[in-house]
DNA sequence: AATGGTATATTGGTAATACAATTTAATAAT
DNA sequence: ATTATTAAATTGTATTACCAATATACCATT
């Protein structure tokens, strides 16, 4: 399914009518024969897979090739592996772990440069801001308003503190991915936060108005989503986020200073 | 740099100070220091690594171990190993495969619909294109009206035949995608339409009203990105991508009553 | 001269076996 | 009841050998 396969080729390019007649190494043919078993749910999350010794047997190869499919089903994040008795290749519910780390190489290596990043992850929290003012359920509303009090009481009880406050901030943005109501775009996000959360966090400057400045947006954001004015909601969400990547980059560009 | 990477770990629920302390297999000092050393620049494109068995000098290993980790890297998409004299491990420039590749599981493991993903789309097409009206130059203009015209000319030639035009508007998106200058807009795109080309374009009906609707379309978007009219060119889009969604759909629809 | 075949050395691919390390569960000792 | 020990299953690693593929250089045929 993942790698050119034959059955279900799409003829894109068909000026060329050869391929490459390249031989199918064992593990292709093990790799995609456990990845359709558990994609037709023959195996479940938690099931766990025959030993590797069994499916040396049911594969009719030795351990060496079926370890190297085993690597890199585990790869995929399809399987986690555990050693000792009872252990074994048990099957994992998928996470965005392994789209984050491709994404983190094509930041890598095609020279994406933080801007960019910023750019995009502006878009897309305005469209899931702008999402949830259209779908965010009461119950949704309400775990916003919970999150924004958590955030409240933190400052008060220490006004100087922002770092308590930076995983609120994650999970308001992640609520409000969620009330969007489409998983794709908190997929998404999940991705671009994993990649640029090293970065953003970070830099921000240590100071009061930027605590009053995050629980004073975020509020207005609760608001225009609980208002179901999706356009506002995108407005204040993109303007937010721009905001808070320029006082990053600052803060950035002090630190290289005076480090 | 993928996995738990004591020196770049970020203290995001640093609830727990501790991490598992697990024994790290082989693989995973060797598949860092390959990776480090190739996002280092010591192996650029195109570089061959060393031979399995150097390798294994190297690392102190044996065989097996070494290719598990070559086998991940290859899965990873970083490494393609060529067999035979002169063959090996040689870097390679990253594409957006793996994230293809991983998307789809997301897709098929966590339930999201083509609703959802076409949702997406749209949205990441729209703002693609809302860049692009600000950003797209001369030659980025002249790009998307040679493509307009290569589409025109096909349906002259052969108005009934949808399916050269489908290659063309799938360049004229991603011309407009590389025209926004932002090179993660491409990347996502290119990965949402790798996992949704067999289903948009296979059930769209092969009427001439679709031709014509899209070549229309097209031209009204090139015509708005020239103009810099970018919120337009949003509207466009989206409304573009939706309403070809849905033909999609009553294609669907019409196919699986009578196959 | 051009083409096609063939040897060869290099390198990845597979096999088989043995042992080490790890982990859980049952058991024994305190 | 708690703790230490043992046993069994399973992955992790090492070694060795051989098979298969392939780029190169050389040779043969035309």
């Amino acid at each position: 399914m993942t790698t050119p396969d034959p059955g279900t080729e799409v003829p894109e390019a068909s000026a060329g009518a050869f391929r490459k007649a390249r031989r199918t190494r064992f593990i292709h043919d093990i790799l995609s024969q456990i990845e359709q078993a558990i994609i037709d749910g023959k195996y479940r999350v938690g099931d766990k897979l025959p030993s590797e010794r069994q499916l040396c047997e049911l594969f009719q190869t030795s351990r060496g090739p079926l370890r190297e499919a085993l690597r890199v089903l585990e790869q995929k994040g399809l399987i986690t592996i555990k050693a000792g008795a009872y252990g074994g290749a048990f099957v994992t519910a998928v996470t965005t772990e392994q789209m984050s780390e491709s994404l983190g190489f094509l930041l890598k290596f095609k020279g994406v440069s933080l801007a960019e990043l910023a750019e995009f992850r502006a878009f897309l929290e305005g469209a899931t801001a702008a999402l949830a003012a259209k779908r965010a359920r009461k119950t949704d509303i309400e775990h916003l308003k919970a999150l924004i009090a958590e955030a409240r009481a933190h400052s008060k009880r220490d006004p100087r503190h922002l770092d308590p406050l930076l995983p609120i901030d994650s999970r308001f943005h992640k609520s409000l991915a969620q009330a969007a109501g489409n998983r794709l775009f908190l997929s998404v996000l999940q991705t671009v936060y994993e990649n640029m959360y090293q970065y953003q966090d970070k830099y921000l400057p240590r100071e009061e108005r930027i605590i009053k400045l995050l629980i004073k947006d975020l509020n207005e954001i609760r608001a225009a989503v609980e208002a179901g004015d999706s356009e506002a909601a995108r407005s204040l969400m993109q303007r937010h986020v721009h905001k808070f990547n320029r006082l990053a980059e600052e803060g950035q560009k002090q630190k290289d200073k005076a480090p």
